[in-house]
DNA sequence: CTGCATGCAAATAGTTTGCATGACG
DNA sequence: CGTCATGCAAACTATTTGCATGCAG
């Protein structure tokens, strides 16, 4: 999505940070969100193109644009985080155990959900997380065959 | 809560695993649940009356419990798992950002948005996680007195 | 007694950091 | 041109594993 792009590098030019052709290509992938990339992948993708970056730059510029709150990171202990850029706020995830996929389900209750516990504890909520686990539906027909 | 003692143990019987004298030590602190424990808490719990256990004890019993269904492991990557033995089913938490505390705040809604879901996406659903991140009451009052 | 559990130490994986070199603005 | 970004390698942390010894059943 352009408007995410344009967005994220503005916001990376007002704070003067510089945009480096590294930068740029990651920034781009992330932007894009396809498929909520690990650094491993978007690292694998940058690299045809340039072939010197290395992860810890893919992880500084991810870790800075997180830090912009224009990333959404979902770690995962076991296992590497995926990264957000298209969605950079807290949001439902519907995560494939076999595949690894992660699509973003359309849950509008959760903002009812968050008042109601505001209330109820007194906490201050600042963000949220939400993933529910499953198999895909491409993963069950595999399935089915072996 | 006895009763979640009492299960964890049948449990590890029915299936012949032994009931050391560590075993018990960390399958007691695991069903008490009080909360949400890291490994190394417990481990610095069970050491007072068993010097001699390792870490590595303890993962092993958790990761026993973990795969017995018996023991919810909350997986944290900028941090430490915490472990809840007391209700080892997928359930909400609101977890305070400053002192880390967790609570376990009632929230009926989940399981009509669980059938939601699969209803939309095809997905087959196994787990879910709710995490709330927010800032405590008591963590509230230090912050207002600093 | 016999095999599983323990506990030490070493290995692992993902991520972060230090620092010398390079290039954006 | 000065400063920030890059990229290599080393550090770090939580967790896992290998293996010799010990003890529960």
């Amino acid at each position: 999505m352009q408007k995410r792009l344009d967005r994220m590098l503005d916001k990376l030019k007002a704070r003067d940070f510089r945009i480096t052709p590294q930068r740029m290509a990651v920034v781009k992938i992330l932007a894009a969100g396809y498929g909520h990339p690990t650094v491993e992948s978007i690292y694998e993708k940058v690299r045809k193109n340039f072939p010197t970056i290395s992860v810890a730059t893919v992880y500084k510029t991810v870790t800075l644009l997180k830090e912009l709150n224009e990333v959404l990171e979902l770690g995962f202990p076991q296992g590497s985080n995926r990264y957000d850029g298209s969605k950079p706020y807290p949001h439902p995830h519907l995560i494939c155990t076999e595949c690894g996929k992660i699509v973003d389900p359309d849950l509008a209750s959760l903002t009812d959900m968050t008042q109601e516990l505001i209330s109820d504890t007194g906490f201050h909520i600042v963000s949220h997380r939400l993933d529910f686990f499953g198999v895909c539906p491409d993963c069950q027909r595999k399935k089915r065959k072996a």
